[in-house]
This record gives C-alpha cells, structure tokens and sequence, in this order.
DNA sequence: TTTGAATAGTTGCACAAACAACTATATGCC
DNA sequence: GGCATATAGTTGTTTGTGCAACTATTCAAA
C-alpha cells in the first residue's frame, strides 16, 4: 500500500480544505469582533468587486468558483445589506451588473487591512519562497481539475 | 503597496480554498456517478472511523475540525443511512461511541479508490517534494492558526 | 455530600452550497 | 420572420456550518 506515486497519508486533509477553513474562521472572527456583520464569502464577494465594479452575475461566478444560485443569493444578501445594487444591463436584458455602493467601497479598507493580518497570522515563521511553491502547487491542482476535462 | 512580507495578490485564494474546493467536487462527482449516496463531509467522518473504529462525537470533532453540531448532524446522518451507529459509553453516559456498520465497513475499499484516483489527477504533473512543500506550509497554517492563540 | 464548574452532546436559527428545474432574453440558422 | 439553442439569472430542496443556548453527566472542592 505506501508506494505509491505520493505519500498520501496526510494529503486528504487537502480534500477537506482544513488550512482554507482555518484562515477563513480566523477572518471570520476578525469581522465579528471588529462589529462587521458579514460573512467570508459575501467579502470575497465584495473583493472582486473592489477589483472590478459593475461585473456580471456569471463573472462573479467564475471569479468566486460558485454556482449561479450561490451567487443570486450572496447578491441578494449584499443587496439586503445595502452593499451592491443589480443594475439590469442596457444592451443585454438577460444580464445584471453589480455595483458597489458607497457603504459597499468603504468596507474595502478596514477588511482588506484585517485579511492581511489573517494571513500574517497563517503563514508566521513560513519561508516566502515556500509559500511561493505552495501557491503554484495549489494552482496547478486548481487548474488540473477545472480547465482540463469537466 | 507591493513591498510587504508576501505578495498577497494572489493569496486571497488561500482563503477561500478554491483548490481544496475543486478537489472536494471532483470526488463527489466520482462518488454520484459511482451510484455512490454519499456526501464528502459523510465521506470524510467515515475517513476516520476506518482508521479508529468507536472513537467519540469529540474526538470526531477535533479529527475532523469541525463543531459539534456538525458532527452530530453527520452522524444523525450517517445513521440514517446504516453506515454507522451510536452506543453510548458504559463508563461514562455523556459520551456517544460511534461504530461502522458492515455497510459502512463495506465502502472503504471504494470510495478510497476513487479519493486516491482524485488526487492523482488533482496532483499531475506535480513534482513529489513540491506536493511535500505544500504539504508543509499547509499544515504550519494550520499549527497558526488553530494551536497557538484563538 | 452538596454545589459549582467542566465536558459531551443536542437543538434552533441564519447563512451558504450543490443540484435540478424553471423563466427570460439573445443568437443563429432555415 | 420563426424556431431551436444557448446564456443569464431565479427558485426549491437537501445538506452542511457556525453560533448560541440548552440538557445531561462527570468531576472537584468546600
């Protein structure tokens, strides 16, 4: 059974994401306790938005690796928040363009400030070109499961 | 904004774990086509079971970083489908014992068949001491995050 | 021995994800 | 133009997650 092409003891807690869902309950905390009420996945909503304003539903799809019905609802809820606002697209009545609003901006700072700091926290005493090698892995895995067939 | 520690840019994808997440889809894909009726959180409750039969909802718990209530749902869960069942310990009431069933017995072989197939094609064209590399900030992030503070 | 704290587990609620089925609009081909 | 097909988005259902509040049991200390 060990030889095999990688030594896979360790390597299901990849499936399970847990240093993913490390960082993000981390950040999570940092929102509440600074009175932020919203959720890791509406900012990282949000944060292609900082990016890009006024993209599509489906581009927030591809951008956030969610489904189309993930997306309706994370909007829905930012909307509820008075985040982002859908604005019908003029030259194609199929599509929703969302827009940041003021208090949707403002968040840009303080959370991005927060987001640094978590991941200060997560890759303590980490050598930066060994964090550079866990990002490329990380990708190709990405790449090999998405682009590929599927 | 370029000169610090690390370049975030890209690191943000750390957070919301798209590997990880793709990773998970792959299998569950696997596991549906296979007439499998079950799900990876399931699945990965069972992971440790095979390894240690009649461990406790805590030790559960801690094994597979979730809450309590998630662990109670999954096993509520995996009852109702006959994979596994509680027994109450003799020496102490307040602890749940959780045992395979021979069905749940049953689906090791398959379903880590299929876990290892993932990570082959998750992994391809990876080089083994980058994968450890990874494997190693990974589980750093992770001591970070969880072991220290909190 | 009793009382208070700690531990194991459950329940309610809000939010999110995956899948299927659906509506509406746009596009391309006859 | 009209019809088939593709694309964008929504809704319903099941499952999972995180938090808070709760019950039951154990343990420890007065």
């Amino acid at each position: 059974m060990p030889n095999n092409q990688f030594k896979k003891g360790e390597l299901y807690s990849f499936i399970t994401g847990k240093a993913s869902t490390a960082i993000a309950r981390r950040l999570q905390k940092k929102f509440n306790t600074s009175g932020l009420h919203l959720t890791i996945e509406q900012w990282s909503v949000l944060y292609h938005l900082w990016k890009q304003d006024g993209i599509s539903q489906q581009e927030l799809c591809n951008a956030t690796y969610r489904d189309k019905p993930s997306i309706t609802r994370l909007v829905d809820n930012l909307e509820k928040l008075s985040l982002v606002r859908r604005v019908a697209s003029e030259t194609d009545r199929r599509i929703n363009r969302i827009y940041l609003t003021k208090q949707g901006q403002k968040l840009e700072e303080e959370t991005m400030q927060l987001a640094d700091e978590t991941l200060n926290e997560a890759l303590l005493s980490v050598p930066p070109d060994k964090v550079d090698v866990c990002k490329e892995v990380l990708q190709i895995v990405y790449d090999n499961l998405v682009n590929c067939n599927d």
